[in-house]
DNA sequence: CCAGAATTGTTTGTGTACATATTACATTGA
DNA sequence: TCAATGTAATATGTACACAAACAATTCTGG
């Protein structure tokens, strides 16, 4: 025993091609932002301005990786980005009025998007799944 | 009402975090080569030699992307390719001996990854996640 | 048979994702 | 206080991931 390996049974592929499936119906839905720009901007709402290495963390992104998310927001008129006075290390980005209006006005479609993407399960299964899937983080 | 939107409660922000934890594991565990080298490797093992794109369908990456992975692994030594005589479009792509070595000396560790991944949960919460993650793709 | 359609592979451009190195600045602890 | 340590941001290099446009080839239907 001790298991062969079938690639379509591990972990790492099945949670690729789901991840597929989901940026295909999100990009659909909502083709102003990424999934991970939007991630940024619910951050920026939820939790007001933020240094940007800060915000990396809130968003589960390293310093390069949120620097270029942060930078493409920012080309976007999204987000603005200002030193902060009191630690001239920090970059403090903040959302915009139109970051804040793309926000409000596509949140119902992203969350469209979530459900669209469990459609399969019955909603029971997709608690189940949600609450599976956050214990492997 | 319909719910809010909580950023950690979205199932395409789980994943990526999810994938970022296997992701860390397995470079951890083999250092050679990546997730998706690893899969593009066990179809060759599975399947024998295919064309290029063939192989980019069967592990779930399109052409443009099948010809990166295709690449870095030939200037490892892990695949070649060949024109194919009956279809002069077609690049066959074939395991070589050290990919098939590699293979060989890494499935074992590429399996411990998969298990290492699910380990917070129980056997039997394993097999239901694989199962309702599956019926996403 | 042959023109239009489809397929294969390549290239380019954009967007994550992370390791590593570097510079600038902040904090702390002896 | 000032040296050691830590943190913030940047830059570079590598690796997916996909859209779009393209050339070469193959297939298909009238």
């Amino acid at each position: 025993m001790g298991g062969k390996y079938v690639l379509d049974d591990q972990i790492g592929y099945v949670l690729r091609r789901v991840t597929q499936r989901h940026l295909a119906l999100f990009s659909q839905a909502i083709p102003q932002v990424t999934t991970v720009q939007f991630a940024v901007l619910a951050r920026l709402v939820e939790l007001g301005p933020q240094s940007q290495n800060h915000l990396g963390r809130a968003t589960a992104m390293d310093a390069a990786t949120i620097k270029g998310v942060v930078d493409r927001l920012a080309r976007q008129g999204m987000v603005e980005t200002s030193a902060d006075p009191t630690d001239k290390r920090r970059l403090t980005v903040t959302l915009t009025e139109a970051g804040l209006a793309l926000y409000q006005t596509t949140v119902a479609e992203a969350l469209a998007v979530s459900d669209r993407t469990l459609e399969p399960l019955k909603p029971q299964e997709r608690s189940l799944l949600l609450q599976l899937l956050s214990r492997l983080t």
